[in-house]
RNA sequence: GGGCGAUUAGCUCAGUUGGUUAGAGCGCCACGUUGACAUCGUGGAGGUCGGGGAUUCGAGCUCCUCAUCGCCCACCA
C-alpha cells in the first residue's frame, strides 16, 4: 500500500461506489452481481423554464427513469448535443417536479438519442454515469437517500422514508400534480449485494482507489508476448478483455476485520500520512491529533501478493529466489479477475516478472442439477462426508476424471461410488498379486528391466508403456481428467480382467512361476506410480506394502510420493504382441458369446475347434490361454479343415473359424437365425468398404495408409462371409 | 448489447491434429465356474452424435446458420 501510495498510483476520492445498505459497507464491481429484474419505466415531465421574453405555455421536458426516487437530487438534465429534437433547449432550465428546483439543460454525448425520451435526468449523487456527467458540467450532488437506504433530509417531506416507500410516494405525488406520463414494464439490470442479496445503492462516499491502467499494461504483454500462458486458451481473452477495459479498483472496506489501511488523518491540518511504521505525529504539521483511518483493505488486495509474500517477500529470501516465479497456477475459472489477474498485475509490477508462466483453470462443481452450490440454497455438498462416506481418493479421482479442462462438473454420487469400487479393485488386486507372489521372490524389478516372455507378458509390458506414453503426452496438454481415465481402463480392463487372470495359470507353470510374479509385481508398481496423482492414498499405502521386504537402501524411494515418475520405454512397446493377443481376446470373447447362446452350463468345459489359416501356430502356442480363460477343453486347431464338424455352433473371430461341437445341445433355427444377425453384418462391412473403394477419388485422394486398411477391412471382412455362408449351407 | 460454453446410449459424461463397426461409469437383461475382489466376474441389449446447410473421396470432430439450456462481461437512464 505505501509503495503504491508513493508512486502515485493509490488515490482516495470521492467517488459513486458500490454500497451495501445491509453490510453497510463498499463493494469492488467485481462483488456486484446484475440481474435483470422486472420494473417499470417512469415517464416524467419536468416544466420548462420560460425563455427570456417568451409567452404562452412554456412547456415539458420529458424523461424517463427506473428509479422516481432520485429525481428529488436531481441536479440537471442532459440530451444529446446532436439531438435535433433537443438543440433549442441547451442552455435553458426545467423545474424538478415536487422539489421545484431549477436545473440546467445540458448536452453531453452519453446519452443515447434513442433511448426512452432521448433526455436524462441527472442525479450525480446516485448514479456512476450520472456523477460524471455532473464532473463535466460542474453540477452540485445533492444526496437523497443515506447510507442506510433511507432518504436524507435533503429528500424533503420524504426525509426518513425507505428508498422504495418513497419511490411510491414519488410517483403517487408526480401524479397528483399531473407529471407522471406514463409508466412502462421495464426490465431493469439491477446491482445486488454478492454476499447478502441487498439492491446495491450506488453512492458517492470518500474511499481508497488503485490506478489500474498502469498495473494492466504488464499483465496485458505478459500473456500476449507468451510469458504467461492461458489454459484452456479461451480464457485468454477474457483475461485481456478485462484488462483492456479495466477501471480503478476500490480497496476500502468499511468493516472492523482485515488489514488496515496505514493512513492517518491530521485533525490539525487535514492532511494524511501514509507510513510504513505508525506515526506519533502527522508529517505535515508535526501535531499529535492524528487518527488512523477506519477502513481496512479488500481481503484481495492481500491476495494479489500470495505469490511472493507468502515467501518471504519483501526479504530477498531463499524461496523466493528458488519458487519465484512459478511453474503453473491452477484455479477456478470464477477467480480469473479478483485473483489471477491481478496477481500477474502485482508480482510485475513489484517483482518484475510474471508469478507463473501458465495458468490452468478447472471448472466449476455444481451439484447433480447443475446449480451453483450455495448456503441458502441448501444444496452444498460437504467433502468431508462424501470422504466419510466412499474415501478421498475416489472423491479426488472422481473430480480429476469427470470433466474436461475449463468446463463445470455436475457432481455425481454414482460417479463417486463407481471410483470407490475403483479404489476397492486396486485394494484386492494388490493384495492379491503379492500374497501370490511373495514367496516366488525376485524383487520388484523396474518394468524396463523386464524380459517378458509369453505372449501375455510381452502384451501387458507393452501396453503399460503405450500407456506411460500416452499419459506423459496428457499431462503435458493439462488433459488430466483422460489422463486418469486411461489409467483406470488399463488398470482394470488390462491389468486386472485379463493379465492377472492369465497370471494364475502361468504361476501354476514352475517354469514361468519367477518371471510371471516378477511381471505381475513390476507392472503394478508401475501402475501405481501413474494412479498416485489421482488416489494418493490407496496407493501410497499399497506401494508400501509391496516394498515392505526390500530393504530400505534398494527402495527407489522412501514413499511412492517421491517416486520416480515412470518413462516410457519404447523398446518394450510390441505392436506384434499385441496384434497377437487382440486376436486371441476376440477369440475367447468370441467362444464366451456362444457358450451364452448355447446357454453351455458356466462349469462346463466345453470342446472347441479352431480354423486358423495362417494364424494356427500362434493359436497352438496360446491354447493353454483359450483353454483357461473360455473353459474349453484343450482345443483343437488346425490350418484347414476339409469337413466341418457336425451338430456344433461356429462364429468367426478374427477371421478365425470356431466351432463348439454340441451334439445334442445344437438348435439349429437359433444358430441359423444367429449367422443370419453375423452375415448382415458382415454384408454391411462390405458394402461400406466396396463404396468407398469402388469410388476413384477415395483411392486417388485418401492417403494410402488409409486405402490400404480399407482394403484389408474389405478382405477380412469377405473371407468373414465366406466362411459364414458356408457354414449356413452345411447347416442345411 | 457483447462474448463464451454445452447439446453424443435411459442417466452422468469421454471422444484435441477428419479415416474401419462412436466409448466409459451407472442403470437394464441373462448367467455365475478354479476363493483377489458380489464395492465382483462373464456375455448381451441400447445411440440416424440438437435441427438445417456447406467444405471434403470421407464430418461426432472443420465452416455457416437456427434452436434450447447455462455462464461471464456491460454506466441506455
Amino acid at each position: 500500500f505505501v509503495r503504491l501510495y508513493e508512486e502515485g498510483l493509490i488515490y482516495r476520492a470521492e467517488r459513486i461506489i458500490n454500497w451495501c445498505p445491509r453490510f453497510m459497507n463498499a463493494i469492488s464491481d467485481l462483488e456486484v452481481e446484475v440481474e435483470n429484474t422486472p420494473g417499470k419505466l417512469t415517464y416524467v415531465r419536468y416544466p420548462l423554464e420560460p425563455a427570456e421574453g417568451q409567452k404562452g405555455e412554456p412547456g415539458y421536458i420529458m424523461v424517463a427513469t427506473t428509479r422516481p426516487e432520485t429525481i428529488l437530487g436531481d441536479t440537471a438534465i442532459a440530451v444529446n448535443p446532436d439531438d435535433a429534437r433537443y438543440k433549442a433547449l441547451i442552455g435553458r432550465y426545467a423545474i424538478v417536479p415536487i422539489m421545484n428546483r431549477r436545473i440546467p439543460i445540458v448536452a453531453d454525448a452519453a446519452v443515447e438519442k434513442d433511448f426512452g425520451t432521448g433526455a436524462v435526468k441527472v442525479t450525480p449523487a446516485h448514479d456512476p454515469t450520472d456523477f460524471e456527467i455532473g464532473q463535466r458540467h460542474s453540477l452540485p450532488s445533492i444526496q437523497v437517500i443515506g447510507f442506510d437506504a433511507r432518504m436524507t433530509e435533503a429528500a424533503g417531506a420524504f426525509v426518513g422514508q425507505d428508498r422504495y416507500d418513497a419511490r411510491k410516494g414519488v410517483v403517487a405525488e408526480l401524479e397528483r400534480l399531473g407529471l407522471l406520463d406514463h409508466e412502462e414494464d421495464y426490465t431493469i439490470p439491477l446491482g445486488h449485494c454478492e454476499r447478502c442479496g441487498t439492491v446495491i445503492e450506488p453512492l458517492i462516499s470518500m474511499q481508497w482507489f488503485v490506478k489500474m491502467a498502469p498495473l494492466a499494461t504488464g499483465a496485458l504483454g505478459a500473456y500476449r508476448y507468451g510469458q504467461m500462458r492461458i489454459v484452456p486458451e479461451r480464457f485468454g481473452k477474457i483475461y485481456t478483455d478485462w484488462l483492456e477495459n479495466i477501471r480503478d479498483w476500490n480497496i476500502s472496506r468499511q468493516l472492523w476485520w482485515g488489514h488496515r489501511i496505514p493512513a492517518w488523518h491530521c485533525a490539525n491540518c487535514g492532511q494524511i500520512t501514509v507510513a510504513r511504521e505508525d506515526p506519533a505525529v502527522c508529517a505535515h504539521c508535526g501535531s499529535d491529533r492524528i487518527t488512523q483511518d477506519p477502513d481496512v483493505l479488500d481481503t484481495w488486495f492481500s491476495s494479489w501478493l500470495w505469490p511472493f509474500s507468502t515467501l518471504g517477500w519483501p526479504e530477498d529470501t531463499a524461496d523466493l529466489r528458488r519458487y519465484y516465479p512459478t511453474s503453473v497456477m491452477e484455479t477456478g475459472y470464477d477467480i480469473i479477475f479478483f485473483w489471477v489477474a491481478r496477481m500477474a498485475m502485482s508480482g510485475i509490477h513489484f517483482l518484475g516478472v510474471v508469478p507463473f508462466n501458465t495458468v490452468y483453470l478447472h471448472g466449476l462443481i455444481r451439484d447433480e442439477q447443475g446449480r451453483k452450490m450455495s448456503k441458502s440454497l441448501g444444496n452444498v455438498i460437504d467433502p468431508i462426508e462424501v470422504m466419510d462416506e466412499y474415501g478421498t481418493d475416489a472423491l479426488r479421482f472422481t473430480l480429476a476424471t469427470s470433466g474436461t479442462p475449463g468446463n463445470d462438473i455436475k457432481l455425481s454420487m454414482n460417479r463417486i461410488m463407481g471410483n470407490r469400487n475403483f479404489a476397492n479393485k486396486i485394494w484386492n488386486a494388490s493384495r492379491f498379486v503379492m500374497g501370490q507372489t511373495e514367496e516366488i521372490g525376485g524383487g520388484i524389478p523396474a518394468l524396463g528391466a523386464l524380459q517378458p516372455k509369453t505372449l501375455a507378458d510381452r502384451w501387458i509390458v507393452s501396453r503399460a508403456q503405450r500407456l506411460t506414453g500416452e499419459v506423459t503426452r496428457l499431462f503435458g496438454e493439462y488433459q488430466f481428467g483422460e489422463a486418469g481415465r486411461e489409467i483406470f481402463e488399463f488398470f482394470w480392463s488390462e491389468y486386472c480382467d485379463w493379465y492377472v487372470e492369465i497370471a494364475k495359470g502361468q504361476l501354476q507353470d514352475a517354469k514361468l512361476r519367477e518371471p510371471t510374479a516378477r511381471i505381475l509385481r513390476a507392472v503394478l508398481d508401475h501402475a501405481l506410480r501413474l494412479l498416485h496423482p489421482y488416489m494418493p492414498f490407496v496407493t501410497e499405502e499399497v506401494w508400501q506394502h509391496l516394498y515392505a521386504e526390500v530393504p530400505e537402501a534398494e527402495r527407489p524411494a522412501s514413499a511412492l510420493i517421491v517416486a520416480p515418475w515412470p518413462v516410457m520405454d519404447a523398446r518394450q512397446l510390441d505392436a506384434e504382441a499385441e496384434e497377437g493377443f487382440a486376436l486371441i481376446q476376440e477369440i475367447i470373447t468370441a467362444i464366451r458369446d456362444t457358450r451364452k447362446h448355447a446357454e453351455v452350463e458356466a462349469a462346463m468345459r466345453v470342446q472347441v475347434i479352431l480354423v486358423a489359416g495362417a494364424r494356427a501356430s500362434l493359436l497352438k502356442r496360446e491354447a493353454s490361454l483359450i483353454e483357461q480363460l473360455a473353459r474349453t477343453e484343450s482345443p483343437r486347431i488346425e490350418r484347414k479343415l476339409a469337413t466341418k464338424p457336425e451338430q456344433s455352433m461356429a462364429q468367426v473371430a478374427g477371421g478365425v473359424e470356431i466351432y463348439l461341437p454340441l451334439a445334442g445341445l445344437l438348435d439349429v433355427a437359433r444358430e441359423r437365425e444367429r449367422l443370419a444377425t453375423q452375415i448382415e453384418t458382415a454384408r454391411g462391412q462390405i458394402e461400406r468398404s466396396r463404396k468407398m473403394l469402388d469410388n476413384p477419388n477415395f483411392v486417388s485422394r485418401a492417403r494410402p495408409d488409409v486405402v490400404q486398411k480399407e482394403r484389408d477391412a474389405l478382405a477380412a471382412a469377405e473371407d468373414t462371409l465366406a466362411k459364414l455362408e458356408a457354414r449356413r449351407g452345411e447347416l442345411g
